[in-house]
DNA sequence: AATGAATGAGTCTTCATTCAT
DNA sequence: CATGAATGAAGACTCATTCAT
């Protein structure tokens, strides 16, 4: 039992040390410039074990992009449970939710491997932007569009197009964040509420209703 | 005269073409990707005449990021130059002005190449970074934000930051070009427009002076 | 006892299927071209029977080459009692004959697969030949050419060199089934009958006394 | 001119000795046993060259096959040409060319190269045994069962089927020199004029007409 | 300047073989 | 005995780079 269990385990852990180490040498190196061996050995397995599990280079390559999209998803569907549906203090709240939205969905480690595998090679695989778009940025939008309208419908905004007002948001509370977002760096608290304050006072300044 | 002429042109025009090429293999397969024949081949050149001109891969990718760089300042500082300082109807000269920013400087081949080099390579060579960043972004921002200063010193526009108002101006006309961003095509112009309108629509609601 | 039977015939039959697997697929890949993993799967145990039972790979190889080879000479000298010492009617006897000659040692798989093994390695492992020589042919030819001396004596035949004349009964009866022979086929009843019949009455119009 | 036309020497020279190379390896070590590396180091070229010239392994395989069918199929028929259509002695001027046969188109270099590529891969690409067959032996059947029957017109020979006859003779010849065959060794003149002779008097002794 | 070849390193992939569970 | 992983050696194929013509 414990050896099937432990062995469970390493298997679970092995495959996960391999995305680990792939998703870095793919989102350091790109797809023609990641080495097999290199993953081989930051993931601390055999090279055959990669082959044993993932045939090739690009169907590893895939499953990378599949987990990190699925990991996303979540924590983008996460995220979105923070929006303030009944904000005590409109801009605190929405500058709170914001801050959560750039720490864990645009600044995060995933988020950024993410972001440069389907940069780098949607040009190769259409699809790998096709699944990502539908999984993820669209439902992100979707579910930021509802919270928006929520808060237009309790009169807390003055909101015509929801969704376009959501891409809005999203454009403007990372607005500020471009070289983080760039070099995969993750800003300090400090820079992330800035940043996050400044945009959604715009934002509100927009489409907060007057007189 | 003439043989010199032509020769002339004929080795600007080989010059060309091999920035050209370069870019368009750089930029779909990524500088591991980008075999030197194919460059030489699309470029109609040999590959001696690549050797001859650039010494080695890198190299020619450093100079083909150069030209881009250079290219794309010009043309920035071009379309900054169409801002409207005195504008007649605020929301449509704006609008004009981002439509021209939108298809010149993010949408444009040009653009999208360089920021396909860049963002692949940024890690490998931190100096590319650099050099776009201070040749290109920081300019432009600079130049829009001295004339978001203009508007706002003659009562059109109510802002505190200009740079702040620059930056999210430029996410803003952007919000809605992700797709055509992401994958490189040229939105027609119908869609710029509309892109555009929007998003100066939402930045005027946020900056221009109440009651 | 039961368990005992049973271990024992599950001994012998896991030889025998490792061994039907070896020699397909080696018959099938050739020595190099054979992957143990495969005939490890196609005999359905595992890769490490194959290596407590063989040792390696060319042992293997050895092993199914020396198993085809006994096979063959059984089914040889089988063969070889069927020949008519006492014909009734010539031509149908010794068609008959060579009917079964053809299909059970020419055209059957196990005598397809030897070939090839003995074909495609000779140059490798002469001692392979040497022993298929031996064991198959030379008997094989020795006890024809004992019978068509049987047959001379008894005036059957006119035949001045025994052993020729078996080594020319043997190409005639075989020169009709060249493209079966190669492709490893196995002919229908009919066409195998009409193979050895005409051969035999070349080779009767040849050896049968004059006058 | 001198440097282009040794330019075209040594490319055909080139041609040439990766086709002697490469059929000796592949004859001698099957597809998958052949070593690219090993060829290019036979041939005196690079591997590059190998790679330029004929895309990949698979690629110069099929052209060594092309490459020997040619010449074989030249070479045969030259041999049928020897064909004594008018022969002033029928056995020896058979046996003549039955050893030409022999020695030329059985058991020359090329010949037997040609027929262990072809045995050993026609299970992989049944293309290769449909263009030998095609384009070598049955044209070479063809042409003799012609002359055959030429000589059955002429008297000299009482046959029904010609083709059958044909592939008898066939059969014949090489009777004797299975051996060599096999092995790939060239027997010495003796060897071959003893074998074509008595293949040549049995085939008389079935189908000279009688009384 | 173009062409073709050579060199040498590198990378993906396969596979025989061994070891641990 | 089966399974899965590890190791190490090939081997096919690519490619940057150089050289000769």
């Amino acid at each position: 039992m414990k050896a099937y269990a432990s062995a469970l385990r390493s298997h679970e852990a092995k495959r996960l040390s391999i995305i680990e180490a792939a998703s870095a040498v793919f989102g350091r190196e790109g797809f023609s410039g990641a080495n097999l061996d290199v993953i081989a050995q930051e993931a601390g397995v055999s090279r055959q074990t990669l082959y044993n599990r993932h045939g090739d280079k690009e169907k590893l390559f895939v499953a990378v992009v599949g987990e990190l999209t699925t990991r996303m998803a979540a924590i983008c569907v996460e995220a979105m449970t923070t929006f303030p549906d009944e904000p005590s203090h409109l801009e605190d709240d929405l500058t709170a939710f914001a801050l959560r939205v750039n720490r864990d969905c645009i600044c995060s480690r995933d988020g950024y491997l993410l972001r440069r595998l389907v940069q780098g090679e949607s040009a190769r695989y259409p699809h790998l932007f096709t699944g990502w778009e539908e999984q993820g940025a669209a439902k992100a939008w979707d579910a930021l569009a509802t919270g928006l309208e929520g808060l237009a419908r309790a009169g807390w905004l003055d909101i015509e197009d929801a969704h376009l007002a959501a891409r809005q948001f999203l454009a403007l509370i990372r607005s500020d964040l471009q070289v983080y977002i760039l070099l995969g760096e993750t800003p300090d608290d400090e820079t992330l509420e800035k940043a996050s304050r400044s945009a959604v006072r715009t934002f509100l300044r927009a489409f907060v209703p007057r007189g």
